[in-house]
DNA sequence: CTTGACCCTGCACCATGGTGCAGGGAGCAC
DNA sequence: GTGCTCCCTGCACCATGGTGCAGGGTCAAG
């Protein structure tokens, strides 16, 4: 596979293909005679993959690690397994507690004077990490 | 409340406060005579609902009229929150859908030769929207 | 051997979401 | 008044996640 079909099958420019190179996020199996990348067929995959952890928060940075699992010995596995799954449970729980906060004000109408309750369902003062971004 | 007391309260810096106003996400209730900004008491609440709606993948321009739906009819505010119920059940599901791959990695141990379960479960070539960012 | 589609590198540029600093004023304590 | 903390505006700068272009090479078709 060639660059351009990888981009193509996973609907993202070329440029965006060797940009997440730099990034470590793909990489090409080797290259043609003429200098070319080649690709493995799953490539699209995984850059569809990248694209919707995007979407859910997840940085560049944060999606590599993950990619490079792949590599990583068992025992190590596990641990970051453990963590990332508390941090999911914290996101679906937020994304869980706005669409209920919707559902509330799409039953009961909406009272323009109470302060948002889809701000309030987020918006507690409890801890809260490291806020990298 | 002056700015620095929001931004204490909200754990942000006084100049993301200010950034945030003019992207018109906040907004001081007035000035003093000595022209500080002076902000309502939830106004830190609002703040940190719009870091939680980041980390949760929104972006500021998406957060902007969330925010803004105060101020708007309730007929057009139901279609609004039906269309936000819908994107938040799709990203609950891919979170979920990641959180179930890892859980069945710990649970089965780890096949270093098969393609990433985590990543197959999010890169499914399926229909998918705007792809805003 | 030319044309066209594709690929290469490298660099400049863009938007988003901030942070920081200079130069100045406000407000209170002493 | 002096000093301290906080506030003001405006601009420059930063990282992230890309996009686009110049200048050039590859490769298959005609």
């Amino acid at each position: 596979m060639l660059i351009g079909e990888v981009a193509r099958a996973a609907a993202v420019e070329v440029s965006t293909v060797r940009f997440y190179e730099r990034r470590g996020l793909v990489r090409p199996t080797g290259r043609t005679t003429g200098n070319y990348r080649q690709y493995a067929e799953d490539t699209p995959l995984t850059v569809r993959f990248i694209r919707r952890a995007q979407r859910l928060g997840f940085t560049l940075a944060e999606v590599a690690p993950v990619l490079a699992l792949r590599l990583v010995p068992d025992s190590v596995l596990r641990e970051v397994l453990a963590a990332k799954r508390a941090d999911l449970d914290q996101r679906i729980a937020d994304l869980e507690r706005m669409r209920d906060a919707i559902d509330r004000l799409a039953a009961e109408g909406v009272d323009p004077d109470a302060p948002c309750p889809v701000v309030a369902s987020l918006a507690t003062a409890g801890p809260w990490r490291s806020e990298g971004r």
